[in-house]
DNA sequence: CATTAATTTGTGGAAATCCACAAAATGATA
DNA sequence: TATCATTTTGTGGATTTCCACAAATTAATG
């Protein structure tokens, strides 16, 4: 094998030929990804890959859970952080076989990987210089395509956000718009929004866009971020079980978010699951409005991201309205809070309980640290003062949600 | 037809000659009214008038019912709010003929209206410029009378529909003119209203009348009909229990009703009780909804009078409206219907019942005639179809209100 | 501090609910 | 018509709830 000063001086037309040059060089089967693992060029000349890679060329991108696992086995990190190459071991789970691999640079920001394959032979030192070179020979070329890339991202995002806000009208306006940018369409989609807990970093945002773009779970058509939200326009996989599917990935994110970069605390909401694309500014302020409950209830309903999960949740805003403008009334309320206040019981707080637990006398008292009959005590009472029939429905209903709107509106 | 600069420059000796001269100039009937609806002039030439007119001119004064409809229309509310004519749909109901009305100013001040019957034509743009020009040479005619009058009381009826319609919007304002028209004042009070199978006849308002009058039971201020509305403004004889004052009364006035006139199916409802008068027409407007809610769920509140007790279903129109936008979607709902369909199931009604009965086990069974086994059984089927899990009171609450809600929107 | 009212906890038995299982009835389908 | 899945009804026993009563504790008041 001869080594020049640079082996990869010359010209290349294209990166696929540049793959085919290292190949040589290496004896070995070449990957060329961007950033966000999607494939940019591979090597053409070998007569033997491992199941990964093929994968990875079929569909264009690394499969998910390859990507998993370098994660977790530590690959990816080090590849972050280092320009220098790394050695992989095989990962018989996914069908990987053993590889080295390196990143490629521009400024402080990785922008792709190359993956040399150890089909017969374990890679030299020399052999790995040689890839780090390759490394930064490729630089340009892959920056063209990133750059490309960004501007065309702009685009976009400028159009996602006149469909957040409403701002196009027609859906045949929508439709044409996504053919022209070459986003893919859907039948039903929805929107989701993960909260941060803090304005996202530069480096946190690179981090999440990177988690989105190589999820498998649901089909990402659209993505951008506000402040500390990052909103997604998705599609579920099937149309069997859009709620499961997207509940999943929400918490799947979540997960990888924790495990991988320590952060925690991620709220996340969707709206309602349409087909039509005038309906992506109602489902965006749905899921907002889940996110809003959230805040508000976080005891009720912090394991549901679904608008339509929200339940009764759903029409606070439209009541708590009415509410202000003195409908709605309820003078049991009035009355148990007014003896609350001067007797210092918890009568409201005791009925709020006990209906939450669907009226189950036993967990309400445990969840109260009381005894089951004092609970029946207070019940009688609460029937009394506030002059209601607690086998009547209605007036339970009607007064557990003014209990919840009353909150609601001390919170506002 | 003529169109002189001003057709009404001469001088009139009377105002029947000028309700003549417009008649003549515009070929319809005309009646000329003071600020209070007492008729001051009217045109002669005419071969036909409708029953409104004919009653006004009778008795000198527009029947009540008609200046009730009008208020209620929006009418009345038009021309004090206006110089510019307007024109008034005929209510048939009232034995109203289609016309155009236009109000006489002085200053600021609305003292009178002049109405033009649309007899056989609707008048044209310039017949109402006309109109309008004739109330302003009809102001200092007017004017005398009115300054003859100005002291007399307005009419109570008048004013206690202004009060309905929310057309007086001070509190001052209020309390004087209860004072000036020594009507008695109370701390609280509420709007009721009676509702009746069929018209009232003459004979009956009598009757019934005379029932308000002498009942002790509450305090009556204010008191008018409405086609086979009858509308009280009431207030408590104490200030402790409202509620159950209201209800006793209504209950008592039904059964007199019915003992003494063998008039039974009355419907009645009660608005919230307030202290405010500018509450009056929040109040009646509830009062309204309770009537309206009674037709949509006879069997849930059909015992329930007041707007406070009708719990949940004070805010189903509200609901109702979001749900139209498409707001609100309950795929739990939607399977349980399809499988009803399907296999000719009951599961919604089931579950309906079931709520209704506050989850009562026995109680369901009974009411559907059928083993409690399989009321179990049901609600298995109905967690499993519907996804839904029985022990969440969010969701029951939830699937409970969509599905009173569906039958709300079907009955629409 | 004594008294009284309101609240909490404890006990036990009647009533109900829940659950598993089985048998019977019904309905759809081929 | 036979077959299979679904639905309804029945039975019995474990568990829970409901209710009445009583004792103990706490709070409020003069």
């Amino acid at each position: 094998m001869m080594h020049y000063d640079d082996p990869f001086r010359g010209n290349f037309d294209s990166l696929e030929e540049f793959a085919d040059r290292i190949s040589d060089l290496l004896q070995c089967p070449i990957t060329i990804e961007d950033a966000n693992h999607r494939l940019i060029a591979y090597s053409a000349h070998d007569d033997y890959t491992d199941p990964a890679r093929t994968a990875t060329i079929i569909s264009r991108r690394v499969p998910e859970k390859v990507i998993n696992s370098l994660w977790k086995q530590g690959a990816i990190p080090a590849l972050l952080s280092s320009r220098d190459p790394v050695r992989v071991a095989s990962i018989s789970e996914v069908g990987l076989g053993s590889r080295v691999a390196v990143s490629i640079w521009k400024n402080d920001e990785v922008i792709g990987f190359i993956w040399a394959l150890e089909t017969d032979r374990a890679l030299s030192k020399e052999d790995m210089e040689l890839l780090k070179k390759a490394a930064k020979a490729a630089k340009n070329k892959v920056l063209q395509l990133h750059m490309r890339k960004n501007k065309k991202e702009e685009r976009v995002q400028e159009f996602f956000w006149k469909l957040l806000t409403g701002h196009i009208a027609t859906e045949e306006e929508i439709k044409e718009s996504f053919k022209a940018m070459q986003i893919p369409t859907a039948p039903l989609f929805s929107i989701i929004v993960f909260r941060f807990a803090n304005e996202m970093t530069r480096e946190i945002e690179k981090q999440i866009s990177y988690l989105l773009q190589t999820t498998q779970q649901i089909q990402l058509l659209l993505y951008t971020t506000d402040q500390s939200d990052v909103i997604l326009l998705a599609a579920p996989k099937t149309a069997n079980q859009p709620l499961q599917e997207f509940n999943c990935f929400i918490e799947s994110f979540a997960t990888k978010m924790k495990e991988r970069f320590h952060i925690s605390s991620i709220q996340s909401g969707f709206g309602g699951i349409y087909e039509t694309y005038t309906c992506i500014e109602k489902s965006y302020k749905q899921a907002l409005t889940v996110l809003k409950m959230k805040e508000k209830f976080p005891a009720q309903i912090h394991s549901v991201h679904g608008y339509e999960q929200l339940g009764i949740y759903q029409f606070f805003d439209l009541l708590l309205q009415k509410k202000q403008q003195g409908e709605f009334a309820n003078s049991a309320l009035r009355k148990l809070q007014l003896y609350d206040e001067k007797h210092h019981t918890d009568l409201v707080e005791t009925f709020e309980i006990f209906f939450d637990r669907d009226c189950n006398v036993n967990e309400t008292a445990k969840a109260l640290n009381i005894h089951p009959n004092t609970l029946a005590y207070r019940l009688k009472r609460i029937a009394e003062i506030g002059e209601i029939d607690l086998h009547d429905i209605n007036q339970k209903v009607k007064l557990y949600i003014d209990i919840k709107l009353a909150k609601y509106e001390a919170l506002h």
